[in-house]
DNA sequence: GTCTATACTTCGATAGAC
DNA sequence: GTCTATCGAAGTATAGAC
């Protein structure tokens, strides 16, 4: 166990180029496409360097968690400090890209015990920071918290867009329509119609 | 193309023996650990025999589509045509195993066409079934269809029930418990309290 | 009709050269 | 500190024996 052999350093701009391909293989063509051959070969690079920048496969996996999480818990700190902290993170949630690596590096998890420890770390401090934002929006919107839990709402507008997503992707749309809607009637019920980029509705 | 080998009965009992294997390992390890020499292994057969049955994985994993599916709607039929037909859905789309080997074979047909074909088409006779079964139960509980639409109802039960399982697996279970108190809340109020084995409500 | 011997490709990982 | 030569195991698939 006692490998003397050594790594490269965390801030390698080489380093960065392996774990940006890795996350491009794991979008495009799925967690088994992001072997160490053709992690390297996106990035331009040799199959070896994969192995000295992270020793296993495990690692650099462990690594795209890290860096993904660090950036998505910086996204969400945005939209929830935004003027409608529910709509923003409905967009940011409905983000395909995001979504879909996200839900990849799960499905991964489930057979991984690093990944499912570091990816269960990072979802639950997700959550706990949604919590407490969420709760005030709800009340500021007038909802009853006991009607509507706030924790609720959150496992819902994850699970809706996530799936939402997921299943767009494969080309299965049924009930979608009807999905969305319900959901922009309720983001206007709690926080009024959209206020970004002019106030366009569905035209043009 | 013209390919002259040949390949084995579909009713043999050693192909449904590679079927059975190929699910076992798709549920405890995903769909990378699906590969024909695996397979062969946990049946006790040889490697080679995957490919005379199946000839390419792929075809492996349309077949397991193929008896999930049919089996998947088994299911579903008998649950909307039961009294308590939401009931029946939520308790059927929030079994663990079902839902989890759904899950994996759905991040698989993200990057495979064949597969992502037969799941879409699967998936959406799927809901095209469960459609007009549940308007009905929503008629019957009385729900506004305009206020609640029916497939507005599907998607989000489908949704909620899928991530459940699936962060349930990883160990993440914050908002959980608001969750399905909430689900259960509105499945009594549509449907009365559940009516199955005994009346039991939480204990024992 | 059923299965095996075998070919070739790609995998993760290490030891050692620069 | 950075990268390469190389190994043994595992992957898919085919041609041919029983």
């Amino acid at each position: 166990m006692a490998t003397t052999r050594r790594l490269g350093t965390e801030d390698s701009a080489t380093r960065a180029a392996l774990l940006d391909a890795a996350q491009q293989l794991l979008f495009e063509e799925g967690y088994a496409a992001v072997t160490s051959r053709r992690v390297a070969t996106r990035a331009e690079l040799k199959p070896q360097l994969v192995h000295y920048y992270f020793r296993t496969m495990d690692d650099l996996f462990l690594a795209l968690v890290r860096r993904g999480a660090e950036h998505n818990l910086a996204r969400q700190a945005e939209a929830l400090a935004s003027p409608q902290p529910l709509r923003a993170l409905w967009e940011f949630s409905t983000d395909p890209v995001g979504t879909r690596v996200t839900v990849e590096l799960y499905a991964l998890a489930n057979h991984r015990k690093a990944l499912r420890t570091e990816l269960a770390a990072y979802a639950e401090q997700f959550r706990r920071r949604q919590s407490e934002a969420l709760a005030a929006a709800l009340a500021t919107a007038g909802v009853d918290a006991d009607e509507v839990p706030p924790d609720a709402v959150m496992v819902l507008m994850t699970s809706v867009s996530r799936v939402l997503v997921m299943e767009e992707a494969l080309g299965v749309t049924a009930g979608h329509a009807e999905m969305r809607a319900l959901v922009e009637r309720y983001l206007t019920r709690y926080e009024g119609p959209p206020a970004d980029l002019s106030t366009a509705d569905d035209a043009g």
